[in-house]
DNA sequence: CTCGTGATCGAGAACACTTCTCAAGAAACG
DNA sequence: CGTTTCTTGAGAAGTGTTCTCGATCACGAG
């Protein structure tokens, strides 16, 4: 069984008020900058459990944290982050798709998974980085 | 200036031994059972040299362990990687540089870099599967 | 060959991130 | 309203990586 609680809602909410992806920690933060008691714990928690049930994707930063995001579309898809300001663009990639499946098939690997992703500077964050060099 | 010790060989040479990619810590069992006194901090510093070097690849796990692996090509390639057995194929994939470098730029992004991994089952190791399924 | 310099080593402490523990709290349901 | 039991939260524990700092050793000079 699974209960609703203002804990899950509050961490979906700073989800989706957020345009790129961020951390666990940071949404922790975030939220108990509005006030929220919320523990870290849960945070994580709701977060997994979002993963899971494909309401978020996460992914790693080159750092090592964990990284997640609210993602509209449900299909397969990647991403491309701004490495600065953590802007994301969901970016639909069936070349590479079939790229990643006829590799693995012309070595005689099955069940493919693969992690595409790019990370760059945006446009505001290239302007910004030229302006300040 | 940078000394060579033997240390440092070591690491090389136990990295040079192994087929996929390995992380440190696995690296520093892997010494220590040779019979190496080496530290652990030592494997951490020597992988990180080797990799900015680009004798050495890094990518993290999907655990987020950072796994290490000796590479001879110098240029920029991607991995195939069996999530069973480790093994580990170098593929080019130049139609994927394209590919980021067009989606970052019509999105206005600059200094793209990209993680590109497939993960798969070996030949091996999908035949293994399905006697045992 | 011997010496001096300073980069490197190694053990453990320190760190950051994540997960686990467990008593207290609060949804859901009758 | 009461019971049940899932969920919470503070902190401990765990894991992987980096840092600290005195001791050590490679390397070039004499």
């Amino acid at each position: 069984m699974k209960r609703n609680t203002w804990q899950r809602e509050a961490v979906r909410g700073a989800l989706d008020d957020n345009d790129g992806f961020v951390s666990a920690q940071a949404l922790h933060s975030a939220l108990h900058a509005t006030g929220s008691p919320i523990g870290l714990a849960t945070v994580y928690r709701a977060l997994a459990d979002l993963a899971v049930k494909g309401d978020a994707d996460s992914l790693q930063s080159p750092e090592g944290e964990s990284l997640y995001r609210a993602c509209s579309s449900n299909g397969h898809h990647h991403h491309l982050i701004c490495r600065n300001c953590g802007l994301t663009v969901e970016i639909e990639a069936d070349a590479v798709e079939r790229w990643a499946k006829d590799v693995a098939a012309q070595n005689g690997f099955t069940q493919a998974a693969h992690v595409v992703d790019v990370f760059g500077l945006c446009a505001a964050c290239t302007a910004k980085a030229a302006a300040s060099a």
